[in-house]
DNA sequence: GCCAACGTTGGC
DNA sequence: GCCAACGTTGGC
């Protein structure tokens, strides 16, 4: 598969951009949808693009960008009773659950919300903005990337 | 294999 | 707080 481009949600109260931020580089674990997995598995690979989106009550925006920096390979938290998502179904002999680790490029000067992102004609169609879209892990088309990163001002992170 | 019940997500 | 949209579960 060659698509490149992915943008994660993910609840700022649970883990925010920021939290990425200081943290440098961050496993994407927890993803227990099969949808999800299954990119997270076998299409999403080191050097993709990511948008960092926080879904919740308030705020929700595009934040910024990362990249992909390790492909696939098992979700280990699921196996451990102690983590925030375990799945007993789930062992190091036979994984269900899969993540990448992304770290922080980019940060929009001003966050897109989702208003915003609605009102552009520009983005028909895309995941983000379908009525019941739910995927925490989904696909961004190459022309989605470009005209959302001409919507707003990036700056590195540091 | 069907489908109703239930749980979760996430926008409003 | 509400509700629509889905995914999952479990009885049959």
């Amino acid at each position: 598969m060659t698509q490149r481009y992915w943008l994660f949600k993910s609840e700022p109260e649970a883990y925010s951009f920021d939290d990425l931020v200081n943290d440098k580089v961050a496993e994407w674990d927890g993803v227990r949808n099969y949808q999800a997995r299954n990119l997270l598995r076998d299409d999403i690979q080191k050097g993709d693009c990511v948008f960092f989106y926080h879904s919740g009550t308030k705020n929700m925006a595009l934040i910024g960008t990362a990249m992909v920096v390790r492909s696939g390979y098992p979700d280990h938290t699921a196996w451990d009773p102690n983590s925030d998502h375990p799945d007993p179904k789930s062992n190091p002999g036979n994984p269900i659950w899969y993540m990448v680790d992304i770290k922080p490029l980019e940060r929009f000067t001003t966050p897109l919300t989702l208003a915003v992102l609605k009102a552009n004609p520009q983005l028909p169609g895309m995941a983000l903005l379908q009525r019941g879209s739910r995927l925490s892990v989904q696909p961004v088309s190459p022309n989605e990337w470009k005209v959302i990163r001409e919507m707003g001002d990036l700056e590195p992170v540091k």
